[in-house]
DNA sequence: ATGGTAGAAACTCTA
């Protein structure tokens, strides 16, 4: 079973990278960050021509968050229960005995705002409902923009990302209890090149020169990490006219 | 030095 994940920056503008990349990899399941569109906007019909149902937990403007799958999800869930958040940034459903949840992380905005008290208020409150969903769930995956690079080697420019958000101290502990509820990170059960990252700035030629940020993570609980064949980054969408500045994960698990 | 690019939407905010 092939489960993705990808930050897509407005569906809209980018169902023109997003279809063809779906025809080419064929993820069974497929989370998607930043739809950036209300439900009634979602391009549903699009998306079912081309063999996948939807869920999705929208917003306007910003945020938004969805499931693609080609069988239908049950028992789907938005947002975190316990967490009043009038951010759509949470969406989860189960698929034939396996738990899935897109998210998409507050990004924090700098190391002592308001956005970053509420990016870590925000990973707790995650840790713990997902702390209870591993329990109910054994196999469970949780995909998504997780706005946080887990260690040095996940950043291009460790010295001129210390301390800066994403790069942090108390979001890479966030991050760090979110993984120790009892998930792996996908992309580090495998050897993998160095300097492999999901997220270059628009800016300043920054893909061009690889200066990235590994901060789209796939975890997987044990029982879908022991049967994990496989998690790679795509980075051929990133090189296209308009791309979203994430480029998508994809992971292999048991069936 | 606080730039720069992109998206949505409305002349600004978020990333």
């Amino acid at each position: 079973m092939k489960i993705a994940t990808w930050n897509v920056n407005s569906l809209r503008v980018r169902l023109p990278h997003l279809l063809p990349w779906l025809a080419a990899n064929a993820p069974d399941v497929m989370c998607l960050q930043e739809t950036k569109c209300e439900d009634e906007t979602f391009p549903a019909a699009e998306l079912a021509a081309a063999g996948y149902r939807t869920l999705h937990h929208g917003q306007r403007t910003y945020n938004g968050v969805a499931i693609l799958s080609r069988a239908a999800g049950g028992a789907a869930c938005r947002g975190i229960p316990a967490f009043e958040d009038p951010q759509s940034r949470v969406i989860a459903a189960d698929f034939d005995g396996m738990r899935v949840v897109s998210v998409y992380v507050p990004n924090g905005q700098s190391v002592g705002s308001d956005k970053y008290a509420y990016k870590l208020r925000w990973l707790e409150a995650l840790r713990e409902w997902l702390r209870a969903e591993l329990a109910a769930h054994p196999k469970l995956a949780v995909l998504g923009d997780f706005n946080v690079a887990p260690e040095d080697r996940d950043v291009h420019d460790p010295k001129a990302w210390e301390g800066q958000v994403l790069a942090s101290a108390p979001e890479r502990e966030a991050l760090r209890g979110v993984l120790g509820v009892g998930l792996a990170d996908a992309f580090r059960l495998f050897e993998q090149p160095e300097k492999s990252y999901t997220w270059w700035d628009y800016r300043m030629g920054a893909f061009r020169r690889n200066l990235g940020l590994r901060i789209d993570h796939v975890l997987l609980s044990p029982a879908l990490a022991s049967g994990c064949a496989s998690c790679t980054i795509d980075a051929a969408p990133r090189r296209l006219e308009r791309p979203s500045d994430h480029a998508p994960v994809m992971c292999e698990v048991a069936a």
